[in-house]
DNA sequence: CCGCCGGGAGAACGGAAGTTCTCTCGGCGG
DNA sequence: CCGCCGAGAGAACTTCCGTTCTCCCGGCGG
């Protein structure tokens, strides 16, 4: 097993694993049975706990955007691609172990007390909003267009996460697109 | 000192505490500390942490409850009274200390260790819903608007929270004016 | 065949935090 | 005045967890 294939072990398991349970929630020796790698090795590759959950945010912002990006390329008509968007939160939030946007979860624990998670996690909402405005901006829209449609990006996956109900992806995609009409 | 004195100064600085660096970044000594209220007496009050972490949560509920119904009862048309709760977001979100919903921080972190928590917050989420929802039926707007105004709320909370830019306020309040008169 | 070394298993260490216990004091009823 | 009880101060206990260390094996170069 090279060194590239543990690294990558360990932050698939430890990605399952906090975003399931919550970081504080798991402890690093769950970390090497989900794995299958030893501390020692972890240790390694990551020099403290923080370092394994960077790694995964970072991880997690990979998938997330190519998820996005993904959606977004399945058509090229520049109102529907903001749309798919919204079609991308409800194939995710469809998923069985859905349990809201991890960075927001991170965030709400470690957010006050480290200062390189939070930054992480807003570098990955500023990504986002970047990647809306640039959509809105190729539809035609207003700037003001971009801060209303990730709003309900937000508001939709918390939403579905505490309640439970998928369907926040549809009353998102419903009022984003009402949104958008009224503004082209 | 009686012991609804003391009650009420645990819960508050339990709730100072929690949500301002985080549930399990707090000890139960620092909750001492800032109560002035001795751990022995805390535990009478509240027979573990979660129990504490709950009447926190119900604190909360409380305080947001009056918040927005202050908010909305500043004015009798049925449609500013809808785009009164993005006021009171707005007031909320340029405190010094804002740091998002506790409710959501909450979830985050124990919603998937502890069902009571994760429950206090889903009823904590669906009477907001049920309020916007009654609000919509005054102003004569379609069941469906509930839902996304509410996800507008959601999602300019952690926005706020995540960026710091209390603007989102305006951008969900925004959205919102276009959504109901687009609906009514 | 032999030694080296990267890695796993898991014990060990140190600190933090939830919970309980002991001791003490001050007020209040008899 | 005396004893009791509620409460605070703070130590103690236990468990958990981040981090490190020790020991051992198995493969690989000489």
């Amino acid at each position: 097993m090279t060194t590239e294939d543990r690294r990558e072990r360990i932050v698939a398991a430890a990605d399952r694993l906090f975003y399931g349970r919550g970081i504080g929630q798991v402890g690093m020796d769950a970390v090497r049975d989900e794995s299958g790698v030893s501390l020692k090795s972890i240790y390694r590759e990551f020099p403290s706990k923080e370092d394994l959950v960077l790694a995964v945010l970072a991880h997690r912002h990979a998938m997330w955007t190519d998820g996005v990006d993904r959606a977004v390329a399945r058509t090229t008509d520049p109102r529907e691609r903001l749309l798919a968007v919204y079609d991308f939160l409800a194939e995710w939030f469809s998923e069985r172990d859905f349990r809201g946007c991890g960075f927001i979860n991170a965030f709400g624990e470690l957010g006050a007390a480290s200062q390189r998670v939070a930054e992480a996690v807003r570098e990955h909402k500023a990504s986002f909003q970047r990647h809306v405005d640039r959509l809105v901006a190729e539809a035609g829209g207003p700037a003001s267009l971009g801060p209303q449609l990730a709003i309900l990006a937000e508001g939709a996956q918390t939403t579905a996460a505490i309640s439970g109900n998928a369907e926040a992806a549809e009353s998102a995609r419903e009022a984003a697109r009402t949104l958008i009409e009224s503004a082209l």
